[in-house]
DNA sequence: TGAAATGTTGGGGCG
DNA sequence: ACGCCCCAACATTTC
């Protein structure tokens, strides 16, 4: 099938190279135009934060700004998806749609709706796994039923990978089809985030495409050397900080998958290995997309049935504790200190607080994966909802019931001197030795030598963890235990 | 990608 | 030399 216009619809794929869509309609059209739709309702909504909506916009600018340089423009709309391209579509006589799967509920829901639209103006839809490696519905078992424990699924994964590799498409070449500016007719300029109710922060880490290449490249330029032994390390923070740009898909999956394949051919070197493990990373990343596409329900219920009789405990003073960094845990406290912060958190600190809150306080998850969403600039529904899920005890292949992290081992064990604590809550910087993973415990006389007084410099802690440990597993026994 | 409780082993101090 | 005890180190079980 040929056409003579195919719109290509960004959605979260604001990327020109590496772009699956982008790539076959180039293949299948003469003309190609861009166009993105903002959606007020989502922009308002509890689902984004500024983080996030400010990491989008600047990936949004960018695009614009590298379509503008080859001539053409970016047709940005605001409103209702169908309505505003199928007006897109009469104005330009465009007789196609392109676009990249998403797997969200939400976004499916609106997908459908936009092709019944488009197809009843006579449009074809065609839509492409490109937000993921493989398509969710592709790494199936062999009875065809979706995997939903993650080291079959990664074995799997990799045995494919071997036969049916996806390398990067070129999309960029096939960018000079891109219409005139003129052909589009009236476009938005890129909003502010303030234009949602959104605050931005300069300590937000910042998008666009350029800006995921120099991370990409920095990461295996140097960091990847010692990912494998230093990803634990909150302070040495040798991670790739390419999660939002995977989340905004300033970045292709493929290009990263391919980074990872190359040097983890390398043999038996320490890069070798690292990119390996990091390879993983993005399996999990994979997985999560395949789990909420054939268990949408995981989006507002625990992938177990059985989790759905447990009664959390309501928010209060403890859950502002827990949001504002003020739990007397420090590790917690630094870690949340550092999403609130700069939009992002360690991902060894996420688990950190998850466990807090949902084995520690017996607070719903949700809550939790919710914040996130609000606070994180990569915060993405799978991958969000997976990791709290597996968190939470609830989710497939999760962390059994009665595994509860002790906050003050896992300090120890992750922030052995205290760096990380001691740089995201300055107030603690002056305890020395281990007292900085729980300044309770300091000496009274040495407190009073330091001028540290608990309470009033730093909080109690908000919990003791021996007994919520025991209170956790009374809980979840009776519903998780012995099915 | 947990931590605590309980069990086992073996070296060394000591009478 | 021997048996006893202590306990660190490691292994296994349990939540």
């Amino acid at each position: 099938m040929r056409y003579a216009t195919s719109i290509v619809w960004f959605r979260r794929d604001l990327r020109l190279s590496d772009h699956v869509a982008l790539a076959r309609a180039a293949d299948a059209s003469d003309r190609i135009v861009c166009a993105f739709v903002l959606d007020p309702e989502l922009l308002r909504s509890a689902r984004v934060g500024a983080p996030i909506v400010s990491f989008f916009f600047d990936a949004l600018a960018e695009l614009r700004g590298a379509l503008r340089a080859r001539g053409s423009d970016l047709a940005i709309m605001e409103g209702d998806a169908a309505s505003e391209l199928r007006d897109l579509a009469k104005r330009s006589g465009a007789t196609a749609l392109y676009y990249n799967l998403d797997y969200e509920p939400d976004a499916s829901s609106r997908d459908v709706r936009v092709a019944e639209g488009l197809s009843v103006d006579g449009l074809e839809v065609h839509s492409c796994v490109d937000h993921t490696y493989y398509g969710a519905h592709e790494t199936l078992k062999a009875d065809r039923t979706p995997y939903t424990v993650f080291t079959p699924y990664k074995r799997r994964w990799l045995e494919r990978c071997e036969s049916d590799p996806r390398p990067p498409v070129d999309s960029v070449s096939l960018a000079r089809k891109l219409v005139g500016a003129g052909a589009l007719g009236a476009t938005l300029d890129v909003p502010e985030p303030e234009a949602y109710g959104h605050r931005r922060s300069g300590n937000f880490q910042k998008g666009g495409e350029r800006r995921a290449k120099r991370a990409l490249d920095a990461f295996f330029g140097n960091a990847i050397d010692t990912y494998a032994e230093r990803r634990n390390d909150p302070a040495a923070d040798g991670t790739s900080h390419l999660s939002p740009h995977l989340r905004a898909g300033t970045i292709g999956i493929r290009t990263c998958v391919q980074a990872a394949l190359d040097l983890s051919r390398g043999g038996g070197t320490a890069a070798g290995a690292s990119a390996r493990v990091w390879l993983g990373e993005l399996i999990w990343r994979d997985f999560f997309h395949h789990i909420l596409a054939n268990f949408p329900h995981v989006a507002h219920d625990p992938f177990v049935a059985a989790a759905k009789q447990l009664r959390y405990r309501e928010p209060g003073a403890e859950w502002d504790a827990w949001c504002d960094g003020r739990t007397g845990y420090p590790i917690v406290d630094a870690a949340m200190r550092q999403l609130n912060t700069y939009g992002w958190m360690h991902n060894r600190l996420r688990m950190i607080v998850a466990s807090f809150l949902t084995k520690d306080l017996l607070l719903d998850y949700r809550l939790g994966e919710r914040y996130f969403e609000q606070h994180l600039a990569d915060g993405d529904l799978a991958s969000n909802n997976g990791g709290w899920q597996w968190s939470a005890s609830t989710g497939t292949d999760a962390a059994p019931y009665f595994r509860v992290f002790n906050p003050i081992l896992q300090s120890e064990k992750i922030d052995p001197d205290g760096a990380f604590i001691r740089r995201m809550l300055p107030e603690l910087a002056k305890l020395g030795g281990k007292a900085v993973h729980a300044p309770w415990t300091l000496a009274p006389l040495e407190a009073e030598a330091l001028g540290f007084r608990l309470g009033r410099d730093y909080p109690e802690p908000i919990v003791d963890h021996a007994a919520a440990r025991l209170r956790a597993i009374a809980f979840f026994a009776p519903v998780l235990g012995a099915r």
